[in-house]
DNA sequence: AGCCTTTGACCAGCG
DNA sequence: TCGCTGGTCAAAGGC
């Protein structure tokens, strides 16, 4: 079974392939445990979802523990596995924590790349900003969802030694996977790591009792941000079928229609930028209407649709 | 040509 | 009120 590109980071994750099919050192397929590992996780999922569930708008996920049942599983299979856990049992939330630390014995650390993907869940992601958080060696990346009117972003953060420890969801997709759209550029998904039936967007935890780094430092008692908790329950307010994008077009068009009553000062002198210009010794202070361009960008989507 | 990443700024929230 | 921090924006440049 292949994962995603990314989790290979460095190449620590070595696969392990008998006569094309991989293997686990205890005889059986990876499809094999990981068929146990799914059914483990979702018993294991039920047991523990009335005491989590029902106070936690986001679960946390770890590929440690299916990890430490199954050594054998390489961390992207174990975190697909997650991926593949029957979303029946989970309570659907639009805002997710994956965690992604590996913690496998044999791995051995290389700084990501500069510039790599993160992940390659199936959607189309464009990096939007970056930011050094205090006390992570790493910069935690943001990305949004490039979707036409999909405004799903996620956080993505890497522990003080560059792995990925969370990629934290923000938003539904109201859209497909990208593959129906686009050809991976990373790589061919023919190889069946990409499900869109079986890997839902919304993943949520076997368990989280062994994540201690996420309940202890990132994901306090309940795992989300508050912001995240309030977007879920936005969508949870939602009928189906609506989306952040849809809010996020609403918002817009009622801001155009609301136009003008917010204070023109407020809206439109407002510097965003202080930009060194080549050639010019004086950084550029850019003082756009960003009205204007927001609006021409949602009358441009909308003739598109 | 178009998309994406990098980069450094602004802004808002919080203590 | 001020400083810190996280989140976002958009120009510039790379691919």
């Amino acid at each position: 079974m292949a994962f995603p590109q990314w989790m290979n980071v460095g190449g620590m994750f070595p696969s392990v392939e008998v006569c094309g099919i991989p293997q686990s050192p205890f005889g059986m397929s990876h499809q094999q445990a990981l068929a146990q590992v799914t059914a483990q996780a979702a018993l294991h999922a039920q047991s523990q979802m009335h005491m989590q569930a029902q106070y936690q708008p986001c679960l946390v996920t770890t590929t440690k523990d299916l990890l430490t049942q199954y050594p054998s599983l390489n961390p992207g299979e174990a975190l697909q596995q997650k991926h593949q856990m029957p979303p029946s049992t989970f309570d659907t939330q639009n805002s997710v924590v994956e965690a992604a630390e590996f913690s496998h014995s044999e791995r051995k650390y290389q700084p990501p790349p500069a510039g790599d993907k993160p992940t390659d869940d199936g959607y189309n992601w464009r990096k939007y900003g970056q930011k050094s958080i205090k006390g992570s060696e790493y910069p935690r990346s943001y990305y949004k969802c490039t979707h036409l009117n999909c405004s799903v972003k996620k956080k993505v953060e890497r522990s003080s030694d560059g792995q990925i420890t969370e990629i934290i969801y923000k938003g539904q997709h109201n859209h497909d996977r990208a593959q129906v759209n686009k050809l991976s550029k990373d790589g061919d998904d023919s190889n069946g790591s990409i499900h869109p039936q079986s890997k839902p967007e919304v993943v949520s935890q076997a368990h989280a009792g062994n994540a201690r780094k996420f309940t202890e430092k990132t994901l306090p008692a309940h795992s989300v941000t508050r912001k995240d908790q309030e977007s879920t329950k936005v969508d949870h307010s939602e009928p189906p079928g609506s989306s952040d994008n849809e809010e996020a077009g609403n918002a817009a068009v009622q801001d155009e229609e609301r136009g003008d009553d917010e204070p023109i000062p407020k809206r439109r002198w407002r510097k965003y930028g202080h930009k060194v210009v080549k050639g010019n010794p004086h950084p550029s202070s850019v003082i756009a209407n960003q009205d204007v361009n927001c609006f021409s960008k949602i009358i441009r989507e909308k003739e598109l649709l």
